[in-house]
DNA sequence: ATCATACTTGCAACACCGTTGCATTTATAA
DNA sequence: TTATAAATGCAACGGTGTTGCAAGTATGAT
């Protein structure tokens, strides 16, 4: 059984308000990365600072991650459930397409181990490859 | 024999210029990436839109490379040999410190090799190792 | 050396975005 | 139902990428 919008956001210490449970739908069905633009097009009229403040608590409450993709446009994706307050677990690798420009998390991908020289102390990694996807391949 | 800064400029098809010459000075001395900011508080007044064409042409020409450490905040490094026109060729890990926030280029850190699904083509990579710095240990 | 030309610089100006403050509206718990 | 805390909408500020244009500068040909 699924739990529904209201209760994931209640479960992340955050009031279930029209706006976020829609936005938090809009993650859920998304197969990509969202970007504010894109999150705000599927609303009749929206405050841009409202889905700022949307899109910042749900980061803080774990319930998406901010991705740069390098193109300077932050995206946004849904967390999985070892995502909790403030504390990402966010180890895949993010796939940017040059065509269509889309980013995508690549959660079975094999999250490579840097080896970084002595003496430097490794907090968390980023990775984008940037190319083709496969819907764009022709 | 070293080249000179108005060597370098010229090698790039760049006409060498005060401030160019400067700002290139000062990539090749730097130890780490360079933002805007920094480049700026080294001169007494530069207008900061000369200094944004400056380091545009300098990218296009293969002489420094863009940074997105994901801070928001772009830096700049100075290329290597093998960078020409318009051609990046930069697949080196970079770290950022989160302590100092200073960004390097690891060019002797091993590029792993990401395991892309099949359909999927690469082009270039992106790594952002974050922590702390051999600086900032203590 | 001079001079015409193309490039560089400095300034104004615009747009976009992150961010904060504040008043109003809405959700929640007593 | 109601008091309280939180969410929303709007104004506003600052930073930055970007372009246009006029004035200054480097360059190659004469």
């Amino acid at each position: 059984m699924e739990s529904t919008a209201k209760d994931t956001l209640r479960n992340h210490g955050l009031r279930p308000t029209p706006i976020r449970e829609k936005v938090w739908e809009l993650f859920n069905n998304a197969s990509k990365a969202l970007p504010n633009k894109e999150l705000e097009m599927q609303f009749e009229n929206i405050d841009r600072i409202t889905l700022y403040r949307t899109l910042k608590a749900f980061e803080e409450k774990g319930l998406i991650h901010k991705i740069d993709d390098g193109t300077g446009v932050p995206k946004y994706a849904s967390c999985h459930d070892d995502c909790a307050d403030g504390h990402h677990q966010h180890e895949h690798v993010h796939f940017h397409c040059l065509n269509c420009l889309s980013t995508t998390c690549l959660e079975d991908v094999q999250f490579p181990k840097i080896d970084i020289p002595p003496g430097y102390l490794t907090e968390n990694t980023s990775i984008v490859v940037n190319g083709r996807c496969a819907n764009c391949q022709n």
